[in-house]
DNA sequence: GTGTAAATTGAGACCGGTCTCAATTGGGTG
DNA sequence: CACCCAATTGAGACCGGTCTCAATTTACAC
């Protein structure tokens, strides 16, 4: 008793079976519901067990089975919403089949994701769920497989990487959103995201046979990649001459205002805006305020993210709804069914996205500049 | 290397050591970068290892050292972007000194939290961050100092349980919020928050002898405790004769609305209402709009938590941000203190809250229920 | 009462590191 | 060149479980 609140190692298998004067395996096996014991047995293990107060010791578990029973997690940033819902998705369903999550956050940076995975790699988790910090590097994965562990990934794909993934239907759903907007008559659409890809879109626009955008190489997120395949495939469809024209990759969090302004009253001269997420269409919608212009009446602004103050402004956004915590969910369930076994070919998952129309979207108005200022 | 691709175990010290032809210890030593070893042998073995691939086995090293280099964070739900934040501080505290982080979430039940507490100590944790679950249950933490673990508590304090905390300053917040409403004129203020506590707290309240309200037993949250008394101990200040008469706890969140347009509405006839948090708030303030009322002409809605759409509405909404990050981190670093053996006495630290006046604060409005329907 | 198969129990190896302790090697000094 | 002390290396125990395999007990049939 003085020894357990001394902070002293707590009672082993062998202090069990001690007390309960049976051998060390004998005890393991009633302590483990592994193996057949003695009904007898068993009880007199338990009771010796909750008079010691054992508590199993899940690093020697681990030690001999391979097995830690948990699962490594890497996000972007825990803080981002969408991360932190499917974060929860799958921890609720890794609770429900008894596995812990170690939680990692990349920033975005695949080198930090590397590292994490070292890491986590070390700590022999039993399989990964991961965010990729960038569709394009493949290599990050390699230790995994190499280590025998499955990876599912999700909200993201890794181009050239062989893996289970939940991913949203992005390219759906833009070309949904840019479709409201087209309805609505517009023809001079933004896209602003804050997706920091070097080369420019364009020389990489790739058109298939169907009329579909794609890009080759993909963009560094494939998020990004759908969404503005998605976008260009609408417009082009819709007849707009050069469907990628205002789209504006890597703009920087705080200038994001400008760019939204420079769209709007510079000479490209926008009649509406997709904002790629709510922190984009915040800011976006700030920047439109400012200037003294008015929703829809304006400008129209659409975006990706349903975040709860798009349903609060006058007027509401209209706003694509991602299944987040159902991404994260269906991986966790996914990955679980690999690591008990499941060896089936890897295949991409894609959840529908939802669309929500509120009062952001009018019809478009004539060249505003010369109103201005 | 067809072993390695087989998903095979991967290389050990002992594969290391023979590779290199030394003894286990040695190349143990080498690898570890502990004890002493000759340039020329930890060349070797450097070399053996990165030939096979080696990559240390952390369960195998936690095994004998007792020590996981893991830290256990409990919060009520990782979707509340409160508790993000706060994670995301802990997380990047963690990993800079070599932590890494298993996250569970309580969802508020102190069972659920007990259970986690119970897996976390199983896995070996060095150390706990819990937001607790209920500052009342100090019985779910004894396990965790019995098992020689120190554990540090975070936006909220366990009132019995002598541990390390860090916690905003939300009495002194709760008053400032206060005393903007009682500034601006208002008698009849309503504070709304969703803390299911059983008891009626009139019959709590005891008010000391410098007239601050204080709760015996205290609330089953004691940031609400907090709350409650400072926003009391504001108003009674401030000659108000039944400071607690519109203290509305236990509100369900689908029952937001209802509440909040009963205070105004209702024989109570309130003419501002303080939300807890921000889910409070934005139900308060599509109540208030819904009965067609005006902010702040009408009513006045002030809330805990600095949450983006409270800066986007008309008008913004003042609130009282919380040093969420901060409060994650620096626990973090608390407890790591205490990990490397700190062993000084538990203190509780609190970190302040900053008000940010907006435009939802405006004088009080005579009796509005006549002009309504 | 005896034989046989099934059930239960015990002994000890093993997982992959760390760590203690003894043995060996090496360098510097007189 | 012998000697002493420090540095380096090796052998093996240990952490706390699981698991295999052999030994022992039990149950049941004849």
């Amino acid at each position: 008793m003085s020894a357990q609140s001394e902070g002293r190692r707590g009672a082993t298998v062998a202090d069990v079976a001690a007390l309960a004067g049976v051998a060390k395996a004998t005890a393991a096996r009633a302590l483990g519901e592994y193996g057949a014991v003695s009904a007898k047995v068993r009880q007199r293990v338990r009771d010796a067990a909750a008079e010691l107060g054992y508590r199993p010791n899940e690093v020697a578990r681990s030690m001999s089975t391979g097995r830690s029973n948990t699962i490594g997690i890497i996000v972007g940033d825990i803080e981002n919403p969408a991360f932190a819902q499917a974060t929860r998705g799958a921890s609720d369903v890794a609770d429900a089949a008894g596995y812990d999550l170690i939680l990692s956050n990349s920033g975005e940076q695949p080198d930090a994701e590397e590292t994490a995975i070292e890491v986590q790699l070390s700590k022999r988790v039993d399989g990964l769920l991961i965010a990729p910090a960038s569709s394009l590097r493949a290599s990050n994965y390699t230790p995994i497989t190499d280590a025998g562990r499955p990876v599912v990934f999700f909200d993201r794909v890794v181009y050239d990487f062989d893996a289970e993934a939940v991913i949203a239907a992005n390219r759906a759903g833009a070309r949904r959103l840019a479709q409201v907007l087209l309805d609505a008559g517009h023809r001079r659409i933004a896209y602003v995201s804050t997706l920091n890809d070097l080369e420019p879109v364009e020389t990489r626009a790739v058109w298939d046979e169907h009329g579909s955008l794609r890009f080759s190489p993909g963009l560094a997120s494939s998020v990004i990649d759908d969404r503005v395949g998605g976008i260009g495939t609408a417009l082009r469809a819709a007849g707009v001459p050069d469907p990628l024209a205002f789209v504006r990759l890597g703009a920087k969090l705080n200038g994001i205002g400008r760019t939204v302004t420079e769209l709007i009253t510079g000479d490209s001269a926008v009649t509406s805006i997709i904002a790629s997420d709510s922190v984009i269409a915040i800011h976006a919608f700030r920047a439109i305020r400012d200037i003294g212009l008015r929703i829809p009446d304006d400008i129209s602004l659409v975006a990706f993210d349903n975040a709860p103050w798009t349903s609060v402004t006058e007027p509401g956004i209209t706003v694509i709804s991602q299944p987040e915590r159902e991404l994260g969910a269906m991986a966790a369930r996914l990955l679980i069914e690999r690591i008990e076994g499941d060896a089936r070919p890897a295949v991409r998952h894609t959840l529908p996205q939802a669309i929500i129309e509120r009062g952001s979207v009018g019809p478009p108005r004539a060249r505003l500049l010369g109103s201005i200022q």
